[in-house]
DNA sequence: ATCGACTAGGGTAATTTGGGGG
DNA sequence: TATGTCCAAATTACCCTAGTCG
């Protein structure tokens, strides 16, 4: 069946490898969030309460239920560059979308959650050096890996990695370079 | 289709996560409060008694369901101007958020799913029309009413609506008129 | 080595939930 | 799309055994 945000005991026992009883253990235990149907008092588990017990356990997280892993998120004003990472990173089996503002790009942060997000930081009104700023301080995106991509001098890009950018290249760059650095930032 | 305070089985039944015919019976044991229709006696639960069977059995309770929140994003990258209508509207009983560009805008619009959104029209490196068509296309998002503040002439503020903004006022305007707008549109 | 406390897994019966065909 | 009926699958509580750790 398809749930949207909720699993039974019976799937968590499988994503954790362990017996449905066991499962059931963590719940009475309280250390597993999770609410109980009216019937016989049958659990159910938001998938967040999940994911968070497995973080605090230090447990592996089952890949279905992470965000699409190899996605990106292009932040850039011009489709010339946009369209060009994209046609990049999608042969290598990446999942992009581009945001051409920085509107499209706050707001597709948030809902698609992408494991990276490469961002021009000289885009018309928007300070890119805020918007890493601002990333790290909010919790909900702020381990998203941010790659700059920028046409700015070397003193700017070593300013955006003591922001907080895991890695920065600059315009113009090859395609094998982007690739590579892209590659070791997600594997 | 909407409806104000009544919700079907089936509705009930993606709310809860679980099969349709569990809802059922859960109104057949007398657990959820539901009415019979006269035809072939199909169900319907009026919204109160939904949510008081959430809250009864500790269940999630859906975003869409719950009262209206009293929470405004105020977009614009004036300060005088942000401020300004944060303390308007603070007064007033509403919860303010501001954001400075279209970033953090954007970021904010999908984490606080605020009620309202005011949106200068004219901030610099965004498109306030873009912003609009954009919010209306995204469904997470597109609930949130839109309320257009800007200098620009008539035929703009037109096209704001045109485009789908909830309302429109122009620089220069009063405490009072932003507030009557705002009470509108959210009340 | 034995004990005690704790955790995981097995068996069973009772009940609830899910799914197919009308 | 919603419903009632029937059946299969899943879930629960209860009681039990085995293993681990200090």
């Amino acid at each position: 069946m398809i749930r949207n945000h909720s699993l039974t005991t019976g799937e968590i026992a499988k994503y954790c490898d362990v017996n449905l009883r066991t499962v059931i253990r963590w719940i009475n235990k309280g250390s597993l969030k999770a609410y109980k149907l009216p019937g016989r008092g049958n659990n159910r588990v938001q998938t967040e309460d999940f994911l968070a017990f497995l973080s605090e356990n230090n447990m592996p997280v089952p890949e279905d239920l992470l965000p699409t892993k190899r996605e990106v998120l292009i932040v850039d004003d011009e489709p010339a560059y946009s369209k060009s990472i994209k046609r990049v990173l999608s042969k290598a089996g990446y999942e992009c979308t581009i945001a051409n503002d920085g509107f499209q790009a706050g707001l597709m942060l948030h809902s698609n959650h992408p494991t990276l997000m490469t961002l021009d930081l000289s885009m018309p009104g928007l300070d890119g050096f805020e918007v890493i700023t601002f990333t790290r301080g909010q919790e909900s995106v702020a381990k998203t890996k941010i790659l700059v991509i920028s046409a700015l001098n070397e003193r700017e890009l070593q300013r955006a990695l003591e922001l907080g950018a895991d890695s920065a290249i600059s315009k113009p760059f090859s395609n094998e370079e982007l690739l590579k650095v892209i590659n070791e930032l997600i594997d």
